[in-house]
DNA sequence: CTGAAAGCGCTTACAG
DNA sequence: CTGAAAGCGCTTACAG
């Protein structure tokens, strides 16, 4: 253990050339004769030495390190996300770090005067399911942001913010859930979750909308249950449901705004008795690791989280100021079936 | 958008004093008039000025950014030790990068090197199912990582490892687990997952078998399947388990290596036809987000692991060189039952 | 209480 | 192909 690191002094000494020399050959440019490089390697190798990529960002402005900005690890979603974009990041050279942001300048802890002082290549900022009531707070802050670094936008992004962003088309992905469901012969359908006054047009229930109008069914406010993306949520907004309605009212199928909540209707479903899919389809979305082993097995659409990351990365570096679209995926398990017509009990 | 951010320089000459004043007032310290004080401020407000952390770093030697080495972002295992290591350091001034680190130096991507550039004030390194003939490969990566930066371990760590770290007493907790079934009256309790030759003592399994000798129950080989903590592992050891006994030598529970072992054991009992917990007990480990919502819910083990990750930020940067450990809850759900004495079919 | 100066470990023109 | 020198934006003794 060396009490001191190496620096490009010493290397220069013991190889007996200058500093310049040495960050030269450190940084790989082709006139180093061949004979000055190899003796350098060689004491760069000697003593185990690694250029100090923070003197290294002062001087040449850039410091290979990227944030990221998400509300909440914790939910797998936002790991996905994470992860897409981490391994893109390091791929290219740069290191990730991560600034939970809940509700942005709401919260007490405002990231936004730590992100100044880190002098990041870039930013990420995952803006969904924003509070509607925060929309200009939130618009004010990634302004602030980009005041200090370049900053790419994921998810729901409402059409007016200036910013570069890569996103799903979850309007198009929702109709084409209700037209699933409708192939089955499903007429009485329910979508549960989401803010209810969020402008964005792009968002999941806009899309649930227009897919009823396609399919010509009438859109029932009593199928719609506004609340968050939670399995809580989704557990007591389908049970409200379903407490509300006489039995023949009942939806057969339920659209959730995401596979949590899908998990909470699964479990309602199965309190009340119904069972899925034989009585109630339901579809989730952003399919979690674990769809696969609810009870049933909860059909849902792949977002391709890790490539929405990725290419977030991609368009940071690359400065291109526009917007992308990332494709998505049915997953079809055994939680939606076609409509049940035998009559029951 | 200022083209250019403002620097000390910018603060002092608006504020007509040196710069080392403006550093004085930056970080608060009390030797500064507060007139002067006041106009430093001003100046510092109306520009919008951050100090540089990167400058900052360069001569203060201590760069407020931690690393953390984990596996998979992915398992919300190691997503909530990440979350509780990261919420730790924000509230301490530090910002955390990630890692990954799949079996450390035998992946082509060796983090060794960028770790080593990027000067942090110290790194987490989560250790857990280290194929065991990395071990000594492993535990040489750690030293070398040592010599840049001080680092704390999670999980578990072999008893000759000269490091702080902070994990559970896996050993006691699994006899716990044992005991927990024997008082439902459990004799034939299966073992699923884990590497084989691991050689650390305070592995679960090792206290599975203590368990089942405070029990005094046989250890019976064929209850003990190894393999990795993936649920898809866990669905065909016990499969594969069912399938090589006859169905009255059938365990009456199952202990998984974690909450994912667990799922694939629910899904493998499913189609076995196997009522869980009427004819299978299971029991998980690490508490899921989604373990109350598998059908049955999972009865699991809570190893606080949020706990976990800040505990070792603690440690970081007390610079504290002990071995801490952490409580862990028994969280009871539908999985587990009193066995069934009825005879079947 | 305040300032001038050196220094942190690199990169980057500029000479040669 | 190589080196001397300035500079990146701060902090830290050292004077006063």
């Amino acid at each position: 253990m060396n009490s001191e690191n190496a620096t490009i002094y010493d290397i220069a000494a013991d190889a007996g050339v200058s500093i310049a020399t040495v960050s030269r050959v450190l940084r790989s440019e082709p006139n180093v004769s061949s004979a000055t490089r190899e003796k350098v390697m060689q004491a760069i190798e000697r003593r185990n030495y690694r250029p100090s990529s923070i003197a290294r960002g002062l001087t040449s402005k850039i410091t290979h390190s990227l944030g990221i900005i998400l509300p909440k690890l914790l939910n797998p979603h936002y790991a996905m996300i994470f992860t897409g974009a981490q391994e893109e990041a390091r791929k290219l050279g740069y290191t990730m770090s991560l600034f939970p942001w809940s509700s942005l300048d709401t919260d007490a802890y405002n990231p936004a005067a730590m992100l100044a002082e880190r002098r990041l290549d870039g930013l990420i900022v995952c803006v969904e399911y924003l509070p509607p009531d925060h929309d200009e707070l939130v618009h004010a802050s990634l302004l602030a942001l980009r005041r200090y670094m370049p900053v790419v936008l994921i998810g729901c992004v409402p059409p007016w913010y200036d910013f570069p962003a890569v996103s799903n088309d979850n309007a198009a992905m929702m109709r084409q859930v209700v037209a699933y469901l409708n192939g089955m012969g499903h007429e009485k359908i329910a979508f549960i979750g989401g803010v209810q006054e969020d402008k964005d047009p792009s968002r999941r229930d806009v899309g649930y909308e227009e897919g009823l109008r396609d399919a010509q069914l009438p859109y029932i406010a009593s199928y719609r249950v506004y609340g968050k993306g939670t399995a809580e949520a989704g557990k007591a907004a389908l049970d409200e449901m379903l407490k509300g309605l006489k039995r023949e009212y009942w939806p057969t199928a339920v659209i959730a705004l995401n596979d949590l909540v899908a998990m909470g209707c699964l479990e309602a479903a199965r309190e009340h008795g119904l069972d899925v899919p034989r009585q109630l389809s339901v579809i989730g979305c952003d399919d979690l690791f674990c769809a696969p082993y609810l009870s049933p097995a909860l059909t849902s659409i792949n977002t391709h989280q890790q490539q929405t990351g990725a290419r977030a990365v991609q368009l940071l570096l690359s400065g291109e100021r526009r917007r992308e679209t990332v494709a998505w995926d049915l997953m079809e398990r055994a939680s939606c079936a076609p409509v049940n017509t035998e009559t029951e009990e």
